[in-house]
DNA sequence: GGTTTGAATAATATCGATATTTCTAGCTGT
DNA sequence: ACAGCTAGAAATATCGATATTATTCAAACC
């Protein structure tokens, strides 16, 4: 069990290109609607035309660039309806996950929670105490908890949905932290679900967790991120 | 209103490719499993080297084709567990879908449920009446009831994944057919949905929605399709 | 006999150049 | 001044060729 967050060396540059691109869309670093041509982006990545055109098609299929055929591509945009949309489904999918994660129950599960938990607590949300600075390890662990939470529901299709809803989600996250940064108590609305789930309690492991993106997703609203 | 189901001409090779590709793929032309050469598809779909790279990376982050680094892409293989686990899937979030559907409902579209509903009735299955031979308009108007009925959900994500487990489902039960064809009444099926939707019973079409996908997902297992 | 090694072979991944298409800006005519 | 048109510029989409990496199969070795 380790929580290092090295990676691996990427075996062809079509890799390569694709998650650094991904990660460079998700952090924010290219803008929603901005042009990505070609060209800058074979340049910026020290790659060639072909993986740079693979890895654009890749994210295109996974929502993250759009491609207007012989116009090139952009980074998909933003808006206020999308997030709220957004934020809707994560509610509705990943409640579906939970209840049924919860319904499979085994001790097993229940341990690898209690463990995300624990050391998402122990991990500090920002890397300096007077301003935000994105911490990677909490980011890290934050995913890998929403992740354990409803990764015992059977289905690695409803799985595949959370982690694109939790990624798209991240996106708005880092826009508005771009904007404004409001401190919070994450830990206890992480902790209300997780005890609702050591009771047992379906219900009410929802209602925490609706809770908590809705309250996610006010605040990315409040922050004005979304407007042009 | 057209029902017509004449395709565009593709405006670029890489999309024309893609789409066919897609379509053999979902259609078993290529089977499970089988590798796609970049030569071979080249060849097939007289095209080059970058379309045919690019339609498949688009179609592996789809999870038609899997993508092994320095390997080549191969046809995503099935399984009994995994046509169980994507029928366990389909009947979870399409009840999702058609539930909040159903909650948020307008006149206009029941009429389009109805419609849809209407037209499939007016369409035979099978173009012949004695073996079972693909009736390309049954299957498009069969995708649009399915489609219609969990429309008014409020989420083009939900939306989406319901289209991405419609098609998945679908190669499946072109593999049944290959195998053995087995007569049906679908139509009553579709019609028990449709029933309680327009009574506003949502847990009762969810149930007749659940009955429709354990009969289509307990068929394709019988037929041995699934077998090496 | 079975395993390992190492060319030869085949396929993939990538590059550089070309053909098309879209976009831009300036020109023309009213 | 303004719409429409056209040549030039920029960018995308595609091709053909090359470099790299896996696979194969037979010979050599334990």
């Amino acid at each position: 069990m380790s929580t290092d967050i090295s990676f691996e060396p990427a075996a062809s540059l079509t890799l390569s290109t694709y998650e650094r691109l991904r990660a460079d869309v998700l952090s924010g670093h290219w803008s929603p609607g901005y042009k990505l041509g070609i060209e800058a982006l074979r340049e910026h990545y020290a790659s060639g035309a072909t993986p740079v055109r693979e890895a654009l098609n890749r994210l295109s299929a996974e929502g993250w660039v759009q491609h207007q055929d012989q116009r090139g591509f952009i980074v998909t945009p933003v808006s206020e309806d999308a997030l709220r949309e957004l934020a809707k489904t994560r509610v509705w999918v990943e409640s579906l996950a939970l209840t049924q994660s919860i319904q499979a129950t085994t001790p097993d599960w229940e341990e690898r929670v209690v463990l995300a938990l624990h050391r998402l607590s122990k991990t500090k949300r920002s890397l300096q105490a007077d301003a935000y600075v994105e911490n990677p390890m909490w980011e890290k662990l934050h995913r890998e908890l929403h992740m354990v939470l409803i990764s015992n529901c059977g289905s690695r299709w409803l799985i595949g949905f959370c982690e694109q809803l939790y990624d798209q989600a991240y996106r708005y996250r880092q826009l508005a932290v771009k904007t404004s940064y409001k401190r919070r108590q994450e830990l206890d609305e992480h902790k209300a679900v997780v005890d609702a789930l050591l009771a047992g309690d379906a219900a009410l492991a929802c209602k925490k967790l609706t809770a908590h993106y809705d309250k996610t997703a006010q605040i990315i609203l409040n922050s004005g991120a979304t407007e042009a």
